[in-house]
DNA sequence: CAAAAACTGGACCAGCAAGTCCAGTTTTCT
DNA sequence: AGAAAACTGGACTTGCTGGTCCAGTTTTTG
């Protein structure tokens, strides 16, 4: 992904110092929500200091911002292996599969860390939700990907809609996550990912069905 | 849904006041999200003060919890014309229906009011998760209820399973509410719900279509 | 009718939050 | 080299937060 944000000119160390801070802000944030997560908490974290963080940022708001964006590389990075081969209906599978084995290996504790950060900060200033609106954009691009490919395929019927197919299987990933945070339990992620590929395969074509 | 609270006893003005409190504390969180409510502003907009919230509720997670119960209250209520007769696909339309444009008429700011009190409290206190399951379910039950006259009667096929429908409906109805909140449009949600209603329709006999 | 219990008001506190300031050091550029 | 710009540390300020305390009033009850 790479999202490169517009930090004019910056010398090494002090790339790597906004790194370190970025990184631990968005480790705490992952583990104690947004609000939850105090500058003294991420100068400690990150080994900097005040004057540092409002060095590099201009608000609190700005560098959670700037955690939307690393935490959408994490996310996208992390599950390339698979987004890459998302363009048949085992690969969606295969897909759900490791979404859901992650969930309960972190004992489903936590939400999306997007998704939190998209409750507490959407009400905020507008930028906020330009910024969560491309983070979300690009977690759904390779899934918008896929399914093009798979219609242009002949796997899925043409009038198969990728865009509202990847947005509905976004909508239930993110709420299939606060499910199974509050309940404590991977079963409401599986159910509604289960729902939103079955969704999928009700446009598979027969070619679709064979390759998926 | 009346979900009474254990209050033991309580005088008739005692129980007014308790109540003025957690409905100025459920329109605040409405507006501001938990994290983005003090107690003072509770206290200004209930007309009340410190000592009265604590001699109500233990502390702030209580009073959040008694918020969550009453946005419960609020939410059953409000779709109980609605939810009363989900027991067609039809009637699960204009469920739909009524939803979307309710998110409209709002302008889609601000997320599901019990979907950000869960983001929020869920990874606090045990006692919150506790809470906020019931509230999920208590929600959930009229379709649970309406998925499983469906089945009974014969709109739905014997294999589908009304709990597994339900909670994934939820899930789409939770996502899709953080994303139209993110977009500022009710189009995620509309695209979520569509989809559930979709697969309950996968699970339709031909009976079931004939009434919805 | 009194005493007990329920209720009320608001002053007060300690801690922590975001954000400011400035004096000093290191790196970069010419 | 030497000035400018980038970078660094941390003390400090201001405001708010959840939470405590207690003295006084109203309501309930025996």
């Amino acid at each position: 992904m790479t999202t490169a944000q517009h930090t004019p000119k910056l010398t090494a160390r002090g790339a790597a110092t906004r790194t370190r801070i970025v990184a631990a802000a968005a480790n705490l944030v992952r583990e104690h929500g947004a609000a939850g997560t105090s500058l003294d908490d991420v100068m400690a974290a990150s080994r900097t200091s005040k004057s540092q963080l409002y060095h590099y940022f201009a608000n609190k708001e700005d560098l959670l911002r700037a955690v939307a964006w690393q935490q959408t590389d994490r996310i996208v990075e992390a599950q390339r292996p698979e987004l890459d081969q998302l363009d048949s209906l085992a690969g969606l599978r295969r897909w759900r599969d490791k979404f859901v084995a992650a969930r309960d290996e972190a004992q489903n504790v936590g939400g999306c860390p997007l998704g939190s950060l998209a409750g507490e900060l959407a009400d905020g200033d507008p930028e906020n939700r330009v910024v969560l609106q491309k983070c979300f954009t690009a977690w759904a691009s390779p899934l918008l990907m896929g399914l093009t490919t798979m219609r242009d395929q002949g796997q899925l019927r043409p009038d198969a809609d990728p865009d509202a197919l990847a947005e509905a299987i976004m909508a239930a990933l993110q709420g299939g996550l606060l499910l199974s945070n509050t309940y404590r339990s991977s079963r409401p992620l599986a159910r509604a990912l289960d729902m939103a590929i079955d969704h999928v395969t009700s446009f598979a074509t027969v070619r679709g069905a064979a390759v998926g």
